[in-house]
DNA sequence: GTCAAATGAAAAAACGTTTTCTCAAAAAAA
DNA sequence: TTTTTTTGAGAAAACGTTTTTTCATTTGAC
């Protein structure tokens, strides 16, 4: 071999059935049935063709198994979330529930581009994936490319389904009021609610379950979700008359920072003073935090895995009943909500 | 059907070029040589198997395709980056690069442990892949599984490869020289160096092309990745006696942050008095401090188009040279770099 | 008008499995 | 013994393609 050139790889060739069956001393048919434990066949020819297999380093071709059962044992994961912010977790999820049944994940990230979409979509259909979870950055909205009639089960995670379909969401209101009572009963009485733009579905249904919770007369400061408008909002409400909020829930991780800092900088004291509350736990941000984030946490890992599952369930025809399914949201506790540490 | 058990899409009977053939009224053999303009035949049949084969929607099975063919146009990406903070780009420019060749990927997170490394690696393998990329989170470390003897080419991306492979990686220091460069151009003296933990080769090779570059006498701090490492190493450069640098280079976003706001608490005016360039690009961190980071960006995703498309000829046969192939780094500029705007 | 060459299209083989069908030999029942 | 049942294992079909081979017609040259 030249050695400039690399070796591809691809000159070995590859182990086959018929290699077992010709070692093993046996048909073909007899070497599937031997290694698939079906059929009759002597406990002796059934463990040496094994063996064989093992010895020489068999391993079945799936596509070729793929082509007659019509399960590829590949599923599809299609979503617009380019960062990965949502996405990465809910993929890590699908993927560790799907492995031990020896199921891949193809990866579609499509931005939002519907025509991409498109050619992602029909790519896997090509691949004959039994599957697809379609996953976005946004409950409420879908993404651009129309999955309604696919010759394969699709299911939405983290992204808004058809109207017939498997959906699984956090439970965003649970969250909220999970992080208001926190906060509630480590003695604090007036919190403040600063979040992100009022278009989104999850920021009104987080400040609904706040407004619920904390029975405040407080309005809800809707903004980006960026760090700077978190630091603006706190000059906001230090610039109204009036009592200070004791405690903030904020709509997200990097609000919660911007406010954490903006209240550094006018020499109030994070947690003693102000209790914070974040939401997302995006470690990068909420660890990071001076003091690091208490934080809602969505569970999308847990999501992913769900969402596997079922896909898995549909792809084997197996019965799922249609509909939304909310996942309980948790509470990750830092230190930047203190005052006396409500009991667990 | 009922009405509380969901459609799972699997009943409906895929099209296959029997049926093309039946509907066009030719044979299966010259349906196939039709769609893919091969073999002879009259003008006429090939177009009215074309339209026929567009009219009923046929798709070909690409596991059929690929069990002849002996390409799946399929290929794996193996990451032990969690967090997709390197492996995203990375992913999003091998997709980018490969879904105009109708080449899918296989996304494998195998964190750091082995026996999931190699159970993924097994999968992709009897899903008979074309190719592997492997990437990771650190240039200097290998992957916990050992892809030298795959029967399928192996190319690797921010990762450290085998000896005779083909790697992708960024070129840190000519990243470091521009940033250095840059700073000095644009009036700025005393450069420091605030970076990570020196048993990283990255922040070895930064450090020695930022020597080089500042003929700084000025000593490299070396510490964590951290935000927190950012702020204390202002710090501890601002206790010391002497003349304070009027610019940082610092080894990632995250450091140049906590830098920039310790710079902050003490007054000193961003980038007016000090200019800060960071390290990675990382959006989310380098856009919202305030103010924005200027920062090198190391193109992980002009790397993994790279690496992609050399994974793809490497599995068609074509000859690649093996070797580390480092690409160049881009200077972003954002406002925490000031002084005299130096010339583009 | 005969033969060779070109054309159009079908038949068959191949890819690597799994599954159904078949069949001979051995064991059990009559 | 003869007949039936059980056992073990091979042959063949199937999955959906592509590719090679074959073959009957038509066309062109002489």
């Amino acid at each position: 071999m030249r050695e400039d050139i690399l070796d591809t790889g691809g000159a070995k060739k590859r182990i086959t059935i018929h290699d077992v069956a010709a070692a093993a001393g046996v048909s073909i048919s007899t070497a599937s049935k031997a290694l698939n434990n079906t059929g009759r066949m002597g406990d002796e020819t059934r463990e040496r063709v094994k063996r064989v297999a093992s010895d020489i380093g068999f391993r079945p071709n799936a596509l070729a198994r793929g082509l007659l059962s019509k399960r590829s044992f590949t599923i599809g994961l299609l979503t617009n979330d380019t960062y990965g912010r949502f996405t990465l977790p809910v993929m890590a999820g699908v993927s560790e529930a799907l492995v031990d049944h020896g199921v891949s994940v193809f990866l579609c990230a499509i931005e939002d581009d519907p025509a991409l979409g498109q050619i992602h979509v029909e790519a896997m259909l090509d691949k004959q994936v039994d599957g697809i979870i379609a996953t976005g950055k946004r409950l409420d909205r879908r993404l651009p490319v129309d999955l309604s009639n696919l010759p394969v089960p699709v299911v939405y995670a983290f992204t808004e389904g058809t109207p017939n379909s498997v959906t699984f969401r956090s439970d965003d209101a649970q969250g909220a009021t999970l992080a208001v009572e926190w906060l509630l009963r480590s003695g604090r009485q007036r919190i403040a609610h600063i979040t992100g733009p009022k278009e989104f579905f999850s920021v009104r249904e987080r400040a609904d379950a706040y407004s619920a919770a904390a029975g405040s007369a407080e309005p809800v400061l809707y903004g980006l979700w960026s760090e700077s408008w978190g630091h603006d909002a706190i000059a906001e409400i230090w610039r109204r008359p009036g009592e200070k909020p004791d405690a903030l829930f904020c709509g997200n991780d990097q609000i919660a920072r911007g406010a954490v800092d903006a209240l550094r900088e006018r020499g109030i004291k994070v947690p003693e003073d102000v209790s914070v509350i974040g939401f997302d736990n995006w470690e990068i941000v909420a660890a990071q935090t001076r003091p690091p984030l208490t934080t809602v946490d969505m569970e999308l890992k847990e999501l992913g895995r769900q969402a596997g599952l079922t896909v898995l369930a549909l792809a084997e025809g197996r019965p799922v009943e249609p509909g939304v399914r909310k996942l309980p949201c948790r509470l990750v506790v830092r230190q930047s909500c203190g005052g006396s540490t409500p009991r667990e």
